[in-house]
DNA sequence: CACCCTAGGTCTGGTTGACAGACTCAGCAA
DNA sequence: TTGCTGAGTCTGTCAACCAGACCTAGGGTG
Protein backbone atom coordinates (compact mmCIF):
# COMPACT_ATOMS: atom_id res chain seq x y z
CA UNK A 1 0.00 0.00 0.00
CA UNK A 2 2.69 2.51 -1.01
CA UNK A 3 1.89 5.54 -3.00
CA UNK A 4 2.35 4.87 -6.85
CA UNK A 5 4.30 7.63 -8.56
CA UNK A 6 2.04 10.22 -10.38
CA UNK A 7 5.04 11.26 -12.74
CA UNK A 8 3.64 10.07 -16.12
CA UNK A 9 6.27 8.01 -18.22
CA UNK A 10 7.58 10.32 -21.21
CA UNK A 11 5.38 8.51 -23.83
CA UNK A 12 1.86 9.50 -21.80
CA UNK A 13 2.41 13.33 -22.38
CA UNK A 14 1.31 12.36 -26.03
CA UNK A 15 -1.90 11.81 -27.05
CA UNK A 16 -2.82 8.28 -28.04
CA UNK A 17 -5.32 8.64 -30.07
CA UNK A 18 -3.32 8.08 -33.01
CA UNK A 19 -1.52 5.35 -30.62
CA UNK A 20 -1.76 1.85 -33.47
CA UNK A 21 -2.61 -0.10 -30.69
CA UNK A 22 -6.50 1.46 -31.16
CA UNK A 23 -6.41 1.15 -34.45
CA UNK A 24 -4.78 -2.24 -34.90
CA UNK A 25 -7.81 -3.36 -31.73
CA UNK A 26 -10.31 -1.80 -33.92
CA UNK A 27 -9.56 -4.26 -36.74
CA UNK A 28 -8.67 -7.48 -34.41
CA UNK A 29 -10.32 -6.53 -31.45
CA UNK A 30 -13.82 -8.12 -32.22
CA UNK A 31 -14.83 -11.88 -30.81
CA UNK A 32 -14.06 -13.98 -34.12
CA UNK A 33 -10.87 -12.57 -35.61
CA UNK A 34 -8.71 -14.14 -34.79
CA UNK A 35 -10.52 -16.88 -34.35
CA UNK A 36 -11.17 -16.77 -38.50
CA UNK A 37 -7.21 -16.13 -39.07
CA UNK A 38 -6.32 -19.10 -37.23
CA UNK A 39 -8.16 -21.37 -39.46
CA UNK A 40 -6.50 -19.50 -42.72
CA UNK A 41 -3.00 -19.68 -41.07
CA UNK A 42 -4.32 -23.61 -40.37
CA UNK A 43 -5.43 -24.36 -43.90
CA UNK A 44 -9.02 -23.69 -44.12
CA UNK A 45 -9.72 -21.98 -46.63
CA UNK A 46 -13.41 -21.66 -47.14
CA UNK A 47 -16.97 -20.52 -46.00
CA UNK A 48 -18.40 -23.41 -45.09
CA UNK A 49 -15.38 -24.99 -43.86
CA UNK A 50 -14.78 -22.30 -41.20
CA UNK A 51 -17.97 -21.83 -40.08
CA UNK A 52 -18.64 -25.78 -39.63
CA UNK A 53 -14.83 -25.97 -38.03
CA UNK A 54 -14.69 -22.97 -35.84
CA UNK A 55 -18.65 -22.98 -35.04
CA UNK A 56 -18.73 -18.98 -36.15
CA UNK A 57 -22.36 -17.90 -37.00
CA UNK A 58 -22.44 -17.47 -40.81
CA UNK A 59 -24.13 -13.96 -40.76
CA UNK A 60 -20.71 -13.25 -38.91
CA UNK A 61 -18.36 -15.13 -40.23
CA UNK A 62 -19.64 -13.03 -43.42
CA UNK A 63 -18.56 -9.82 -42.19
CA UNK A 64 -15.57 -10.60 -40.54
CA UNK A 65 -14.56 -12.25 -44.12
CA UNK A 66 -15.13 -9.31 -45.73
CA UNK A 67 -14.42 -6.78 -43.38
CA UNK A 68 -10.51 -8.88 -43.33
CA UNK A 69 -10.75 -8.83 -46.94
CA UNK A 70 -11.20 -4.86 -46.99
CA UNK A 71 -8.65 -4.32 -44.57
CA UNK A 72 -6.05 -6.10 -46.98
CA UNK A 73 -5.66 -9.01 -44.51
CA UNK A 74 -7.29 -11.63 -47.07
CA UNK A 75 -7.84 -11.53 -50.23
CA UNK A 76 -10.70 -13.56 -52.00
CA UNK A 77 -9.52 -15.59 -54.94
CA UNK A 78 -11.55 -17.53 -57.11
CA UNK A 79 -10.74 -21.35 -57.87
CA UNK A 80 -12.16 -24.43 -59.83
CA UNK A 81 -12.02 -27.78 -58.43
CA UNK A 82 -11.46 -30.13 -61.68
CA UNK A 83 -15.08 -30.78 -62.75
CA UNK A 84 -16.62 -28.46 -60.71
CA UNK A 85 -18.05 -24.62 -61.11
CA UNK A 86 -15.66 -21.86 -60.04
CA UNK A 87 -15.26 -21.17 -56.44
CA UNK A 88 -13.55 -18.65 -53.83
CA UNK A 89 -11.35 -19.07 -51.39
CA UNK A 90 -9.43 -16.66 -48.62
CA UNK A 91 -6.01 -16.09 -48.69
CA UNK A 92 -3.51 -14.05 -46.40
CA UNK A 93 -1.85 -11.64 -47.69
CA UNK A 94 1.70 -10.41 -46.24
CA UNK A 95 -0.27 -8.10 -43.84
CA UNK A 96 -2.31 -10.94 -42.97
CA UNK A 97 0.73 -12.99 -42.35
CA UNK A 98 2.63 -10.60 -40.37
CA UNK A 99 -0.01 -11.53 -37.93
CA UNK A 100 1.36 -14.47 -37.34
CA UNK A 101 3.09 -13.65 -34.13
CA UNK A 102 0.26 -11.98 -32.53
CA UNK A 103 -1.23 -15.05 -33.14
CA UNK A 104 1.22 -17.12 -31.63
CA UNK A 105 1.57 -14.69 -28.52
CA UNK A 106 -2.25 -15.10 -28.25
CA UNK A 107 -1.92 -18.64 -28.13
CA UNK A 108 0.81 -19.10 -25.99
CA UNK A 109 -0.79 -16.99 -23.01
CA UNK A 110 -3.91 -19.18 -23.66
CA UNK A 111 -2.12 -22.45 -23.67
CA UNK A 112 -0.83 -21.12 -20.43
CA UNK A 113 -4.05 -19.64 -18.49
CA UNK A 114 -7.05 -20.98 -20.07
CA UNK A 115 -6.17 -24.56 -21.38
CA UNK A 116 -7.93 -27.24 -19.70
CA UNK A 117 -5.77 -28.90 -16.79
CA UNK A 118 -4.72 -31.99 -18.81
CA UNK A 119 -2.69 -29.46 -21.53
CA UNK A 120 -3.83 -27.18 -24.90
CA UNK A 121 -5.47 -29.16 -27.34
CA UNK A 122 -2.95 -27.98 -30.28
CA UNK A 123 0.74 -27.32 -29.97
CA UNK A 124 3.36 -25.86 -32.77
CA UNK A 125 6.33 -27.41 -33.13
CA UNK A 126 9.85 -26.47 -34.93
CA UNK A 127 9.70 -29.01 -37.45
CA UNK A 128 12.14 -31.02 -37.44
CA UNK A 129 13.55 -30.13 -34.08
CA UNK A 130 10.17 -31.15 -32.47
CA UNK A 131 10.65 -28.58 -29.52
CA UNK A 132 7.80 -25.86 -28.84
CA UNK A 133 7.36 -22.80 -30.86
CA UNK A 134 7.56 -19.37 -28.69
CA UNK A 135 8.46 -15.78 -29.08
CA UNK A 136 11.31 -14.33 -27.79
CA UNK A 137 11.77 -10.58 -26.56
CA UNK A 138 15.27 -9.23 -28.48
CA UNK A 139 15.87 -6.05 -29.48
CA UNK A 140 16.91 -4.97 -33.41
CA UNK A 141 20.57 -5.09 -32.40
CA UNK A 142 20.19 -8.42 -31.37
CA UNK A 143 20.15 -8.42 -27.58
CA UNK A 144 17.87 -10.77 -25.82
CA UNK A 145 15.31 -9.09 -23.68
CA UNK A 146 14.34 -11.21 -21.13
CA UNK A 147 13.04 -7.95 -18.24
CA UNK A 148 10.80 -5.77 -19.35
CA UNK A 149 12.35 -3.44 -17.08
CA UNK A 150 15.02 -3.73 -20.13
CA UNK A 151 12.46 -1.83 -22.42
CA UNK A 152 12.09 1.75 -22.53
CA UNK A 153 9.17 3.95 -24.34
CA UNK A 154 9.87 7.09 -26.67
CA UNK A 155 8.22 9.09 -28.75
CA UNK A 156 8.26 8.00 -32.33
CA UNK A 157 8.95 9.94 -35.54
CA UNK A 158 4.84 10.13 -36.13
CA UNK A 159 3.99 11.71 -32.43
CA UNK A 160 1.24 14.23 -31.63
CA UNK A 161 1.31 16.33 -28.83
CA UNK A 162 -1.85 16.37 -26.97
CA UNK A 163 -3.18 20.22 -26.72
CA UNK B 1 -6.17 -20.48 -60.00
CA UNK B 2 -5.16 -23.54 -58.57
CA UNK B 3 -7.16 -25.98 -56.75
CA UNK B 4 -6.29 -26.14 -52.75
CA UNK B 5 -4.95 -28.44 -51.08
CA UNK B 6 -8.89 -30.16 -49.41
CA UNK B 7 -7.13 -32.28 -46.99
CA UNK B 8 -7.30 -30.23 -43.64
CA UNK B 9 -4.29 -30.50 -41.41
CA UNK B 10 -4.14 -32.93 -38.79
CA UNK B 11 -4.64 -30.46 -36.48
CA UNK B 12 -8.02 -29.93 -37.78
CA UNK B 13 -9.38 -33.13 -37.14
CA UNK B 14 -9.45 -32.03 -33.52
CA UNK B 15 -12.49 -29.60 -32.49
CA UNK B 16 -11.48 -26.06 -31.97
CA UNK B 17 -14.13 -25.23 -29.58
CA UNK B 18 -11.28 -26.20 -26.37
CA UNK B 19 -8.82 -24.35 -28.21
CA UNK B 20 -7.14 -21.69 -26.43
CA UNK B 21 -7.08 -18.92 -29.02
CA UNK B 22 -10.85 -18.71 -28.99
CA UNK B 23 -11.19 -18.74 -25.17
CA UNK B 24 -8.33 -16.31 -25.48
CA UNK B 25 -10.31 -13.72 -27.67
CA UNK B 26 -13.52 -13.61 -25.65
CA UNK B 27 -11.24 -11.86 -22.85
CA UNK B 28 -9.09 -9.69 -25.05
CA UNK B 29 -11.30 -9.56 -27.98
CA UNK B 30 -13.34 -6.17 -27.15
CA UNK B 31 -12.69 -3.48 -28.77
CA UNK B 32 -10.93 -1.34 -25.67
CA UNK B 33 -9.57 -4.27 -23.76
CA UNK B 34 -5.83 -3.87 -24.71
CA UNK B 35 -6.20 -0.23 -25.09
CA UNK B 36 -6.51 -0.45 -21.20
CA UNK B 37 -3.97 -3.17 -20.94
CA UNK B 38 -1.55 -0.45 -22.54
CA UNK B 39 -2.51 2.54 -20.21
CA UNK B 40 -1.53 0.12 -17.25
CA UNK B 41 1.52 -1.04 -18.68
CA UNK B 42 2.56 2.29 -19.96
CA UNK B 43 1.91 3.55 -15.37
CA UNK B 44 -1.34 4.59 -15.88
CA UNK B 45 -3.60 2.91 -13.12
CA UNK B 46 -6.05 4.86 -12.26
CA UNK B 47 -9.98 5.34 -13.07
CA UNK B 48 -9.88 9.03 -14.43
CA UNK B 49 -6.11 8.76 -15.63
CA UNK B 50 -7.21 5.99 -18.01
CA UNK B 51 -10.37 7.82 -18.91
CA UNK B 52 -9.17 11.39 -19.41
CA UNK B 53 -5.99 9.94 -21.41
CA UNK B 54 -6.87 6.99 -23.59
CA UNK B 55 -10.34 8.22 -24.19
CA UNK B 56 -12.32 4.91 -23.13
CA UNK B 57 -16.96 5.53 -22.54
CA UNK B 58 -16.23 5.71 -18.92
CA UNK B 59 -19.10 2.77 -18.46
CA UNK B 60 -16.54 0.61 -21.23
CA UNK B 61 -13.84 1.27 -18.98
CA UNK B 62 -15.99 0.18 -15.73
CA UNK B 63 -17.03 -3.24 -17.52
CA UNK B 64 -13.82 -3.74 -18.81
CA UNK B 65 -11.81 -3.12 -15.35
CA UNK B 66 -13.78 -5.74 -13.34
CA UNK B 67 -13.59 -8.06 -16.25
CA UNK B 68 -9.76 -7.96 -15.77
CA UNK B 69 -9.80 -8.17 -12.25
CA UNK B 70 -12.33 -11.05 -12.02
CA UNK B 71 -10.05 -12.99 -15.05
CA UNK B 72 -7.18 -12.20 -12.88
CA UNK B 73 -5.34 -10.00 -14.82
CA UNK B 74 -5.35 -7.35 -12.98
CA UNK B 75 -5.63 -6.42 -9.19
CA UNK B 76 -7.59 -3.48 -7.33
CA UNK B 77 -5.55 -2.14 -4.26
CA UNK B 78 -6.37 0.68 -2.49
CA UNK B 79 -3.34 3.09 -1.36
CA UNK B 80 -3.15 6.47 0.19
CA UNK B 81 -1.40 9.49 -0.80
CA UNK B 82 -0.38 10.99 2.21
CA UNK B 83 -3.14 13.38 3.56
CA UNK B 84 -5.48 12.08 1.21
CA UNK B 85 -8.42 9.54 1.47
CA UNK B 86 -7.70 6.12 0.36
CA UNK B 87 -7.80 5.47 -3.15
CA UNK B 88 -7.73 3.12 -5.70
CA UNK B 89 -5.19 1.94 -8.80
CA UNK B 90 -4.86 -1.32 -10.68
CA UNK B 91 -2.11 -3.41 -10.96
CA UNK B 92 -0.96 -6.02 -13.33
CA UNK B 93 -0.79 -9.88 -12.23
CA UNK B 94 1.69 -12.02 -13.13
CA UNK B 95 -0.93 -13.52 -15.71
CA UNK B 96 -1.83 -9.69 -16.97
CA UNK B 97 2.32 -9.18 -16.76
CA UNK B 98 2.75 -12.14 -19.59
CA UNK B 99 0.31 -10.40 -21.65
CA UNK B 100 3.19 -8.40 -22.81
CA UNK B 101 4.38 -10.50 -25.82
CA UNK B 102 0.89 -10.21 -27.12
CA UNK B 103 0.77 -5.89 -26.71
CA UNK B 104 4.10 -5.62 -28.29
CA UNK B 105 3.10 -8.02 -31.06
CA UNK B 106 -0.29 -6.22 -31.67
CA UNK B 107 2.15 -2.79 -31.68
CA UNK B 108 4.62 -3.69 -33.93
CA UNK B 109 2.22 -4.43 -36.30
CA UNK B 110 0.09 -1.82 -36.20
CA UNK B 111 3.50 0.23 -36.30
CA UNK B 112 4.35 -1.30 -39.77
CA UNK B 113 0.51 -1.33 -41.49
CA UNK B 114 -1.57 0.79 -39.44
CA UNK B 115 0.59 3.83 -38.68
CA UNK B 116 0.37 7.55 -40.07
CA UNK B 117 2.72 8.07 -43.17
CA UNK B 118 5.48 10.12 -40.83
CA UNK B 119 5.97 6.67 -38.79
CA UNK B 120 4.27 5.75 -35.28
CA UNK B 121 3.90 8.06 -32.49
CA UNK B 122 5.39 5.96 -30.23
CA UNK B 123 8.03 3.56 -29.93
CA UNK B 124 9.65 0.59 -27.42
CA UNK B 125 13.53 0.95 -26.85
CA UNK B 126 16.07 -1.58 -25.71
CA UNK B 127 17.00 0.27 -22.55
CA UNK B 128 20.70 1.55 -23.10
CA UNK B 129 21.16 -0.09 -26.36
CA UNK B 130 18.72 2.44 -27.98
CA UNK B 131 17.47 -0.52 -30.68
CA UNK B 132 13.65 -0.74 -31.00
CA UNK B 133 12.11 -3.93 -29.29
CA UNK B 134 10.57 -6.43 -31.33
CA UNK B 135 9.64 -10.32 -31.13
CA UNK B 136 11.94 -13.19 -32.24
CA UNK B 137 10.00 -16.74 -32.98
CA UNK B 138 12.05 -19.13 -31.71
CA UNK B 139 12.08 -22.77 -30.17
CA UNK B 140 12.14 -24.17 -26.62
CA UNK B 141 15.61 -25.81 -27.73
CA UNK B 142 16.97 -22.17 -28.68
CA UNK B 143 16.77 -22.54 -32.34
CA UNK B 144 15.40 -18.96 -34.23
CA UNK B 145 12.69 -19.43 -36.46
CA UNK B 146 12.49 -17.17 -39.71
CA UNK B 147 10.30 -19.53 -42.13
CA UNK B 148 6.22 -20.16 -40.63
CA UNK B 149 7.04 -23.27 -42.64
CA UNK B 150 9.56 -24.68 -40.07
CA UNK B 151 6.06 -24.57 -38.35
CA UNK B 152 4.15 -27.92 -37.66
CA UNK B 153 1.13 -28.29 -35.86
CA UNK B 154 0.49 -31.59 -33.76
CA UNK B 155 -2.19 -33.08 -31.30
CA UNK B 156 -1.50 -31.42 -27.19
CA UNK B 157 -2.17 -33.38 -24.42
CA UNK B 158 -5.45 -31.95 -23.38
CA UNK B 159 -6.80 -32.76 -27.37
CA UNK B 160 -10.58 -33.63 -28.04
CA UNK B 161 -11.27 -35.69 -31.21
CA UNK B 162 -14.41 -34.69 -33.02
CA UNK B 163 -17.57 -36.54 -32.52
C1' DC C 1 -21.23 24.93 9.26
C1' DA C 2 -22.25 25.22 4.21
C1' DC C 3 -20.31 24.67 0.16
C1' DC C 4 -17.14 23.08 -3.44
C1' DC C 5 -13.87 19.88 -5.62
C1' DT C 6 -12.33 15.41 -7.09
C1' DA C 7 -11.94 10.37 -7.91
C1' DG C 8 -14.46 6.87 -9.22
C1' DG C 9 -17.92 5.49 -10.54
C1' DT C 10 -23.79 4.73 -12.27
C1' DC C 11 -27.93 5.72 -15.06
C1' DT C 12 -30.32 6.54 -19.53
C1' DG C 13 -31.17 5.79 -24.06
C1' DG C 14 -29.99 5.34 -28.87
C1' DT C 15 -27.07 2.71 -32.14
C1' DT C 16 -24.48 -1.15 -33.48
C1' DG C 17 -22.99 -6.05 -33.23
C1' DA C 18 -23.64 -11.02 -32.07
C1' DC C 19 -26.07 -14.84 -32.95
C1' DA C 20 -29.47 -18.77 -34.29
C1' DG C 21 -32.28 -20.52 -37.58
C1' DA C 22 -34.53 -20.29 -41.86
C1' DC C 23 -34.23 -19.00 -46.55
C1' DT C 24 -31.92 -18.15 -51.32
C1' DC C 25 -29.47 -19.01 -55.44
C1' DA C 26 -26.35 -20.93 -58.99
C1' DG C 27 -24.45 -24.76 -61.13
C1' DC C 28 -23.69 -29.48 -61.59
C1' DA C 29 -25.41 -34.45 -61.29
C1' DA C 30 -28.58 -38.18 -61.55
C1' DT D 1 -37.14 -32.61 -62.82
C1' DT D 2 -35.41 -32.97 -58.74
C1' DG D 3 -31.75 -32.94 -55.56
C1' DC D 4 -27.28 -31.57 -53.64
C1' DT D 5 -23.73 -28.33 -52.28
C1' DG D 6 -21.10 -24.15 -51.45
C1' DA D 7 -21.64 -19.67 -50.26
C1' DG D 8 -23.89 -16.84 -48.74
C1' DT D 9 -28.48 -13.44 -47.18
C1' DC D 10 -32.68 -12.38 -44.26
C1' DT D 11 -35.12 -11.87 -39.85
C1' DG D 12 -35.63 -11.16 -35.25
C1' DT D 13 -33.83 -11.19 -30.54
C1' DC D 14 -30.71 -9.99 -27.23
C1' DA D 15 -26.39 -8.07 -25.58
C1' DA D 16 -22.63 -4.64 -26.02
C1' DC D 17 -21.00 -0.08 -27.16
C1' DC D 18 -20.95 4.61 -26.33
C1' DA D 19 -21.95 9.66 -25.16
C1' DG D 20 -23.54 12.55 -21.89
C1' DA D 21 -25.66 13.48 -17.62
C1' DC D 22 -25.92 12.31 -13.04
C1' DC D 23 -24.38 10.57 -8.31
C1' DT D 24 -21.57 9.97 -4.03
C1' DA D 25 -18.04 9.97 -0.30
C1' DG D 26 -14.28 12.30 1.75
C1' DG D 27 -11.54 16.12 2.35
C1' DG D 28 -10.51 21.16 1.80
C1' DT D 29 -12.05 26.18 1.95
C1' DG D 30 -14.54 30.37 3.63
Amino acid sequence: MTAPDRVLPAALAYSTENCTIGRAMAILGERWTFVVLREVFNGVRRFDDMARHAGIPRQVLSNRLAMLVEEGILRKEPYRPSGERVRHEYRLTRKGFDLYPVLLAVSRWGDTYLADPEGPPVELEHRGCGARVGLRMSCDAGHDIDELREVATRPGPGVRLLE
